[in-house]
Parts: C-alpha cells; sequence; structure tokens
RNA sequence: GCGGGCGUGGUGGAACUGGUAGACGCGCCAGACUCAAAAUCUGGUACCGCAAGGUGUGUCGGUUCGAUUCCGACCGCCCGCACCA
C-alpha cells in the first residue's frame, strides 16, 4: 500500500470542507451553542510557531466539540492597527494600509495550510473601516455614559520625532527611533473610567471558576485594593492636607508626615523655594528601572511647615518632601511612622527623626521593646498610644476611624492600584478618535451621523510627529455645534480598545450597530478563550472593562466575556551561536549531540533553549515543516507530550517522530484485511477480541475526557496506546478490529483532521468525518473482570497476584500468604495487621 | 521585598479523591528484513547487583499500614508585581 500523501490528501480534504462550507455556523439552531477563540493575531507578515500551537489547540476544541453535537463558532480575524505598520510604512515607503492587507492575505493562507476548521465568512480586520466605525460608535456612547473623560497626564514626549512613547519604548531615558533623551510632558489626553469598575472587575474574579488561578490573582493584584483611612492635617499655614493610610492604628507613632516631590503643594512651595526645586529635580533623575528603585536612597527635604497631630494639636510634625511617596497612589502623601514600616524607618534614621514603636508583640515585654534596623510589621497590642494602648492592631484601626470619622477629620474608603486607561496614542495607524475640537466650544462629540471619521488614504510619513496633525485637509473641518473653524482630535486609540469587543463583533461581524443584541445574546459569552499569558492582565482586564461597559449601556446582556480562559506555553527551540553571533538552525547540522556549520564544518556552540526569535535566530517557519511533512504532523506535534499550559521545545527528531506516526495509522487502516462493512457490530468471539474492544472504549472515555479538560498531551498518550493495541491484535475479530480502528480515526481526528478524512474514507465511509458523531464507550466494557492486586509487606512490594473482581479479603490474604516472596518476607514473623483495599492492594504488616 | 508556581530516568513527561513510581513519546542498545541503506517489525532500556535483594520522585523531618501526592523547615529554578503608605 502506497504512503500516505500529506500534501496531497490535506489539499484536496481542505477543498472539500471549503466547497461544503461544513464550517459556516449559522447564529442559531437547536444545538447547544459553543463558542471557541484564539486570540486574533497580529498581522506581522508570517505564521509563527506559536499561531501554530495557539489555533491548533483551539482547533481540536472546535472540533471536538462539533462532533459532539454543539453548534460552534470558531472564527477568526486580525488586530490589524499597530506600529510595525508605521514602521514598514517609514522604511519602506508603503501604505500602512496596503502592507496590512498584503500580510493579512499571507497569513490567512497560512492558516489555512493548517487545515483550521474556521468559519472564513466571519473574518475582519480592525482597520476595516467598517469596523473602526462601529468602535467609534461605541467610544461616542461610552462618553454619553461618562466612561470616557478628558484628563491631564504625564507622557513620555519624543522631542525629535514630536510623539509620545510607550513605557517600552523609553531607552535608558531616551526615545527607542530618535534617540533623544525623552521629556515629561503634562498632556490633555482621553482616559477610560476602568478605575469606576474597580470593584466589580474584582469581585467578579471570584465567579471565572474556568480561568487559571495565575490569571486570576495577577489580575487581582493589578487592580490592588486596599483599604484604610484617608484624613487630613492641619498645616502651621493653615492649609489642609489629605492623607492615605491603611495604619491608622500606628498614628501615635508618627514622627513627620511627607509629600510626594509631583504633590500640588510641593510644586507650590517650589515656586519660591529655590532649594526645594533642586531637591524634586534630583528625585527625578532617579530612574524607574526596578534594580534603581531598589538600591535608590531615600532622601528627605524639610519644607520648614509643620503638621498638627489629628489628636494633639500640640504635637507638630515635621512635612519633608521624600522620593518614596508616589503622587499615583493614594494621595500622594502619607504620615510616616517609622517603628512600623521599613520606609519609614530608614527615613527616620537617615534625618534624626524619632522612631517610637506603638505596636508590641503579645511575647515581648512593653516597656523594653524596641525597634531595630527593621520595621515590626506583625501583629500585637498597642502601647504608647494614650486611648489605644492594649488594643489589638485591628481595634486599634476601628478606634481611629470612627474619632476622625465622628470629627469630619477622616472617612474610611478604599483605594485601588488600578489607574485610568490612558486611550490616546498619537498614532496615524489606529482607530480616530471621534471628537473634535474647537475654538468656540471647547471639546465637543461628533454626532453618530458624522462617523465614521476615516483615516486618510494616504498617510505621510516623511516628517516627524504624527501626520494627522499635519494633515490639515484631514484635520480641520467645521465645529458640529456652533459651525465655527474646529479641528479634529489627531489621536488615534491605544489599539488594546480594539481587541477589547471584538470577541463580541464575531456574533454578526457586518451588524449596523457595535453589537447584533440577538445574535450576541445567543453566542457569548465566550466558551473557551485560549492565548498566551502576556495577555494575562492588560487585554483580559480591559475585554472584561468592555464588556461590562457595553452591558451598563445594554448593547449585550453578559457581564464577562470569557467562561473559560486558557493560556498557552511559548514555542522555543535550541540557539546556535559561533564567533559570529546566532546561527539559524538551517545552517547547522547535528552529528552525535555535537553541532556544525553546513557550508564548512566549523563546530557551533549549542546554546539554551529559548522562545523562538528574530533576535536569537532560533526560528522554525511553520510553512516549512507542512511542506515538509504536512499540517497533522505539525498539529500532532503541538499537542504531544509537553502539557498545553508549559513551553514547549520544538526538535527535529520529535517532529520525525510524529510523522511516523501518521504514517502508521495509516497503514494500520489501509493495510487492514478482511473488515466487514461499515456498521458491522458483532460480540468478540474470543479473549484477544474482547481485549481489543475493551481497549478501543477505554480510549474512547479517557480521550473525550482528557480533551474535554484541555490535557491534549494525555489525549495523544491514549492514542498511542490504542494504536500499540490493535498493532499486537491482528487476530481478533474482523469486526472488531474495525471497531477500534474507527475509534482510533475519530478520536484523532480533532488533532489531525485530514488524515482522518482519508483514513475514514478507506474504511469505507462515505460522509466526512468532519460532520461523523464523537463515538461514546459502553461503560460496561471498560470494567475489567480481573484486576492485579499488589502485595506488600510493610509498605514494600514484594508480589502482586491477579483476583477476580470482587473476590473477598480473607481469599485474597489467604493466597498472598502461601506466596513464596511473602513468606520469605515476613521470615517466619506473624503478621500484626493485614490491610486489604478491595480491588486495589493488600499490605501485610509485621 | 510581596504574590504565585515548579523540582520525577539520557530526555519531554504520566501517576484519578494517598494505594504496583516512571504510562506514552523521543533517544539509545540488540536482533529481524536488506547486497547495503532508508522505511518497517521484534525485544530491551531508573540506579546498584551475576542473583537474591537493595536504593530511588530537590534536601531534612513529620503524619500514615502505605507519601511524587498531605504537613513543617530548608535548597534551587521560573513567572508576575514592585518605594502602593
Amino acid at each position: 500500500m502506497a504512503r500516505y500523501n500529506a500534501k496531497e490528501s490535506e489539499k484536496h480534504w481542505q477543498g472539500e470542507w471549503d466547497q461544503r462550507a461544513l464550517f459556516k455556523t449559522p447564529d442559531h439552531g437547536t444545538k447547544p451553542k459553543y463558542y471557541v477563540l484564539e486570540m486574533f493575531p497580529y498581522p506581522s507578515g508570517r505564521i509563527h510557531m506559536g499561531h501554530a500551537r495557539n489555533y491548533t489547540m483551539g482547533d481540536v476544541i472546535a472540533r471536538f466539540r462539533r462532533a459532539q453535537g454543539y453548534n460552534v463558532l470558531h472564527p477568526m480575524g486580525w488586530d490589524a492597527f499597530g506600529l510595525p505598520a508605521e514602521n514598514a510604512a517609514r522604511d519602506k515607503g508603503v501604505s500602512p494600509r496596503d502592507w496590512t492587507y498584503e500580510n493579512i492575505a499571507h497569513m490567512r493562507e497560512g492558516l489555512k495550510m493548517l487545515g483550521l476548521s474556521i468559519d472564513w465568512s466571519r473574518e475582519f480586520a480592525t482597520c476595516d473601516s467598517e469596523y473602526y466605525h462601529q468602535q467609534q460608535k461605541l467610544f461616542l456612547q461610552f462618553y454619553k455614559a461618562g466612561f470616557v473623560y478628558r484628563g491631564e497626564a504625564d507622557v513620555n514626549w519624543d522631542p525629535v520625532d514630536q510623539t509620545v512613547l510607550a513605557n517600552e519604548q523609553v531607552i535608558d531615558g531616551r526615545g527607542w527611533r530618535s534617540g533623544a533623551a525623552v521629556e515629561r510632558r503634562k498632556l490633555s489626553q482621553w482616559f477610560f473610567k476602568i478605575t469606576a469598575f474597580a470593584e466589580e472587575l474584582l469581585n467578579a474574579l471570584d465567579t471565572l471558576d474556568k480561568w487559571p488561578e495565575k490569571v486570576r490573582i495577577m489580575q487581582k493584584n493589578w487592580i490592588g485594593r486596599s483599604e484604610g483611612l484617608k484624613f487630613q492635617f492641619t498645616l502651621s499655614d493653615g492649609e489642609k492636607l489629605d492623607v492615605f493610610t491603611t495604619r491608622p492604628d500606628t498614628l501615635f507613632g508618627a514622627s513627620f508626615v511627607a509629600l510626594s516631590p509631583d504633590h500640588p503643594l510641593t510644586q507650590e512651595l517650589a515656586k519660591t523655594d529655590l532649594k526645594l526645586q533642586d531637591f524634586i529635580a534630583e528625585c527625578r533623575k532617579t530612574g524607574t528601572a526596578e534594580a534603581e528603585i531598589e538600591k535608590a536612597e531615600k532622601l528627605g527635604y524639610d519644607t520648614g511647615l509643620t503638621a498638627a497631630h489629628p489628636f494633639d494639636p500640640n504635637w507638630q510634625l515635621p512635612v519633608m518632601v521624600a522620593n518614596f511617596v508616589l503622587m499615583g497612589y493614594g494621595t500622594g502623601a502619607i504620615f510616616g511612622c517609622p517603628a512600623h514600616d521599613q520606609r519609614d524607618l530608614d527615613f527616620a534614621y537617615k534625618y534624626g527623626l524619632s522612631v517610637v514603636p506603638v505596636v508590641v508583640p503579645s511575647d515581648a515585654d512593653v516597656k523594653t521593646f524596641a525597634v531595630g534596623t527593621e520595621a515590626y510589621v506583625g501583629p500585637g497590642k498597642l502601647a504608647n498610644s494614650k486611648f489605644l494602648d492594649g488594643m489589638t492592631v485591628e481595634e486599634a484601626k476601628a478606634e481611629v476611624a470612627s474619632r476622625l470619622e465622628k470629627t469630619g477629620v477622616g472617612e474610611r474608603t478604599v483605594n485601588y492600584r488600578l489607574r485610568d486607561w490612558l486611550v490616546s496614542r498619537q498614532r496615524p495607524w489606529g482607530c480616530p478618535i471621534p471628537m473634535v475640537h474647537c475654538v468656540k466650544c471647547g471639546v465637543v462629540a461628533l454626532k453618530e451621523s458624522d462617523l465614521p471619521v476615516l483615516l486618510p488614504d494616504k498617510i505621510d510619513f516623511s516628517k516627524s510627529g504624527n501626520p494627522l496633525d499635519r494633515d490639515l485637509a484631514w484635520k480641520n473641518i467645521t465645529c458640529p455645534t456652533c459651525g465655527g473653524p474646529a479641528h479634529r482630535d489627531t489621536d488615534t486609540l491605544d489599539t488594546f480598545a480594539d481587541s477589547s469587543w471584538y470577541f463580541a463583533r464575531f456574533c454578526d461581524p457586518h451588524a449596523q450597530d457595535p453589537v447584533n443584541k440577538a445574535a450576541a445574546d445567543y453566542w457569548l459569552p465566550v466558551d473557551q478563550y485560549i492565548g498566551g499569558i502576556e495577555h494575562a492582565i492588560l487585554h483580559l482586564l480591559y475585554a472584561r472593562f468592555f464588556t461590562r461597559a457595553m452591558h451598563k449601556l445594554g448593547l449585550i446582556s453578559i457581564s464577562e466575556p470569557f467562561a473559560g480562559m486558557f493560556t498557552q506555553g511559548m514555542v522555543c527551540h535550541e540557539t546556535y551561536r559561533d564567533a559570529d553571533g546566532w546561527i539559524t538552525p538551517d545552517e547547522v547540522v547535528k552529528e552525535g549531540g555535537k553541532a556544525y556549520r553546513k557550508d564548512n564544518h566549523a563546530p557551533v556552540e549549542i546554546g539554551s533553549s529559548e522562545k523562538m526569535s528574530k533576535s536569537k535566530k532560533n526560528v522554525i517557519a511553520p510553512e516549512a515543516i507542512i511542506s515538509d511533512y504536512g499540517a497533522d504532523t505539525i498539529r500532532w506535534f503541538m499537542l504531544s507530550d509537553t502539557p498545553p499550559e508549559r513551553d514547549i521545545e520544538w526538535t527535529d527528531a520529535g517532529a520525525e517522530g510524529c510523522w511516523r506516526f501518521v504514517q502508521r495509522i495509516w497503514r494500520l487502516v489501509s493495510e487492514a484485511e478482511g473488515l466487514p462493512a461499515p456498521g458491522t457490530k458483532a460480540a468478540p468471539t474470543d479473549d484477544v477480541s474482547k481485549a481489543l474492544r475493551q481497549s478501543a472504549h477505554k480510549a474512547i472515555a479517557a480521550v473525550t475526557e482528557d480533551l474535554a479538560g484541555l490535557r491534549f498531551n494525555r489525549a495523544v498518550a491514549q492514542l498511542y496506546m490504542l494504536s500499540n493495541a490493535i498493532t499486537d491484535a491482528p487476530k481478533a475479530d474482523a469486526a472488531v478490529r474495525r471497531e477500534a480502528l474507527e475509534a482510533l480515526v475519530l478520536l484523532s481526528a480533532p488533532m489531525m483532521p485530514h488524515l482522518a478524512e482519508e483514513c475514514w474514507r478507506a474504511l469505507g465511509h462515505q460522509a466526512f468525518v468532519a460532520e461523523t458523531s464523537w463515538p461514546t464507550h459502553d461503560p460496561a466494557l471498560i470494567v475489567s473482570d480481573f484486576v492485579m492486586i499488589p502485595i506488600q509487606v510493610n509498605g514494600k512490594l514484594r508480589a502482586s497476584i491477579q483476583i477476580t473482581r470482587g473476590t473477598p479479603g480473607e481469599t485474597v490474604q489467604e493466597r498472598a500468604l502461601a506466596l513464596e516472596p511473602v513468606i520469605r518476607a515476613l521470615n517466619g514473623v506473624p503478621p500484626k495487621k493485614i490491610v486489604y483495599v478491595s480491588n486495589r492492594i493488600l499490605n501485610i504488616v509485621v
């Protein structure tokens, strides 16, 4: 029989599926719905192994659920706005639009080669004017609902490129492209009010029981809720100063008040204080890199002001400016309690401030307890604190809070680490913000009927700065309110906005409104979402926020977009280098565990396995593997061995092994002789047949369970076992062999769909596997009549015996005690105790 | 520093709610087929030992008839956050 020709076969079946539109999904029906979605790709140009892994996993789930009788939505689109297109446009003189759509065409072809069961009729790109038109509508609705506001923001400003830089684009304080020293500027920008949803975004995490615990914890930390007290100090100049604390209990241990260098009061004082100006400049020198912050010395500046202690007007605390107080958290001002906060302690020692312990551990003596170089942050009893003395930390917190609340000086508050989402980007390749700035009326929203605000056909990258800002024909318009001169907002939305609602758009990608509610109500939430862990915080949090905002606007009925979430690991490969630097895998030959250059056989150093990346040159193109071995091989590799959440290492040997298995299944099916017609059922006539049938049904049960639990590597192992069982039983009844082979084909179909179709046809079926139901197992068949019982003496394995299931313990015990190795191990000592776990194990204790 | 995760053969990894550790794959070894090679098939493969047997899931201890699994301490690696008051 001829070898399986993957290339021909895959092309053939992809054509057949396409022609019959097998994966086109109706928006209704009697079947239960299942929405499986992989994070849509950025159209960088080519698909890479990470895509292959991600989309293979999603496709397995889609095909599996479809076979199980679900109406499956499995769409694909393109996260198509973003910086790489601008860079390509600038460097190669092409239009970002053309560049992007060409890349999409390439990548679509690449994805189709993988044989994904996608409903391509729903495809869209976020740079389609149809999509960003709807996004602009959403923006206006958010604006009207108060979810969008304009505020001042500190930004990284590149004075040469005349643009705002993301934090990642600032390298050693300089712009990544221009190399110019980046300035901090205050700009008026658009914000999404995500903090208004902080509480519900946090609380709802507990309901996401099909999300990885890790992702939920990361989001929880990111939102960063802390309960505390906000209260006022009265300063020596009569002004009031708000501070936030989570430790009001330590108020009697206060020895100073500290302001952030960015605090308005600091700024105010600096106007007349040159030294303070110098100090602020000094603070700003400290970089934002982790290592620097770690090492940064605590710096302080005494403003000369003092603050009255809230419980004792005569007790004046010095007001300092301190470099470790952040403007972005709380109120940007704190009271310092050195004994119970490490930062405050370091600061106090440096500036000679008092250190008074006010919380004493219960096993320490109140009179002698002192704080050394480490602040005491544990539990204990209050001391040196007048009316708080003797209370626990919790009691004291409550007491201070209620006293300050009573006098109107303070209030219990909840603080979040989460900041509002700044969405303005000074970039031309994004969704234009549909707002207008009028000389007379100020900021004005466009009317919905004025939409879409289309990007100009030609974007001029020849000069620095934002091209939209220079395109006067585009920029200048009349005010929608007064008809006077006005100009468009020349900023575009952060591309994270584009990916925050695309899953809802797939439900009806050409709806006249952002979301077709009926379709969305049918399909949402996404039942299984799959993507990289790198999106654990931002993308998932933004999408959750959008969903809640859309829900509040009545656009959709759900408030959480993704019922199930799965984060897959990266694809890695060995790295190679010689004296000249990194070398690509196809320039290398490996012999006996060592690597050499192909061209001159010079030795090459084999480095660690790293995530495939252009910089390390350890990239293998999926297309190359598909053309050598076929899509089913690469798919099988992606699912084998390594659990899906972990990083997988691509190896040539592994790929060859997968390819051999493809051939092996084909051989098993195509060389099977004397099989009865499809549909023939017959009871097994001998033990070999019975055992094979049992193997098949065990595999059905196990693979079904493993796929449902996304344990692809275990499902793969089950299929190897089933194929081994078939190989080992060539003499089994023909009807049983057919049953086992059919199980093998159907169970492997989600993972190797082309091969499965070819085998299914070879087994005499006319229907497509893609429209054939998932097999079910007979529970009675997977229970064996016999079990092996390990016999232990003192917990050590000495023998094992086969028993009939359900044999009484006494019988098992009797037989065990008669065994030669058991007698030897007991050495004549009578057993003290015998533990028998029915049908499981027997342990004899001496 | 805080939060989370993980340590199992040469290797990727299995082991359900504590019950024969190493399933399955890769690699390797031997054999068959072949003039030869590839492909394929058969057998073997944790470690020590000829064997009987002993040892073994990062280290040390605990609970248990029995621990990769539960508890405590430590060591190592990885990820996230980070002067968050």
